[in-house]
DNA sequence: GCGACGATCATCT
DNA sequence: GATGATCGTCGCG
């Protein structure tokens, strides 16, 4: 038998996503790589920042107080699903659906390092100067994946979106956990440190 | 039916 | 750092 020189890249399983903390699954998804296959390109980035949203507690949360409406639906379905929704009339939002089916929680995509099909990001966003700013910010990153409210719903078990596992370790120490962004809400949720991103990072929405 | 408001971004100054 | 763009969704009654 030959050895593996490196560790193989492999597929995120499924109870990655049914943990019932969606501030450790926001945390251990950085590092990992998010992939797209959307007009059979693909695209896809390390996730260098994200946010936990955790149902019903969360005052910051769509799912607080246990609402559910038509746009939140999706965050009530089992972990491993897509949750997209529309920000500001314009920007598309990618959202991690986690934890049992029942339960409403869901971690935000903020910002990747661009790694595969970089040139069909830079035609999408029309950004050709600066590859940092590709996928920085939530919408950013959607528009460069070419991801919209149409994948509402998709699973990360099936070939248009999925996350996969390179074998990076990131220490504590490498990690920054501070506020969430854009939030408008009072109370201790709104300062609650839910936010990460991997410290010094060029690739972040911001510092 | 309608008014208000965003888990943002690009483009200014 | 400030501001305008832009529209789906929610909640009201």
């Amino acid at each position: 038998m030959e050895e593996e020189s490196v560790t193989p890249a492999r597929r995120l399983e499924r109870s990655f996503y049914l943990n019932t903390n969606a501030v450790e699954i926001a945390r251990n998804l950085l590092g990992k790589v998010i992939y797209s296959s959307v007009d059979k390109i693909i695209t896809g980035g390390v996730i260098v920042e994200t946010e936990a949203y955790k149902g019903p507690e969360d005052v910051g949360s769509h799912s607080y107080n246990g609402k559910r409406t038509v746009r939140n639906e999706m965050m009530y379905a089992e972990g491993g699903l897509v949750y997209m929704y529309i920000c500001y009339g314009i920007h598309n939002m990618l959202n991690i659906v986690t934890g049992p089916e029942g339960s409403s929680h869901a971690v935000l995509i903020r910002a990747l390092e661009p790694v595969t099909g970089i040139d069909v990001m830079r035609q999408r966003r029309s950004v050709f100067d600066n590859d940092k700013r590709l996928c920085k910010g939530p919408g950013a990153l959607c528009k460069a994946m070419g991801l919209s409210k149409k994948h509402n719903g998709v699973s990360l078990a099936g070939d248009t979106v999925w996350i996969e596992d390179r074998g990076t370790v990131l220490t504590d120490d490498e990690i920054i956990a501070s506020p969430r962004v854009g939030l408008n809400i009072t109370g201790p949720y709104r300062d609650i440190p839910w936010r990460f991103y991997i410290k010094r990072n060029p690739y972040i929405s911001r510092p």
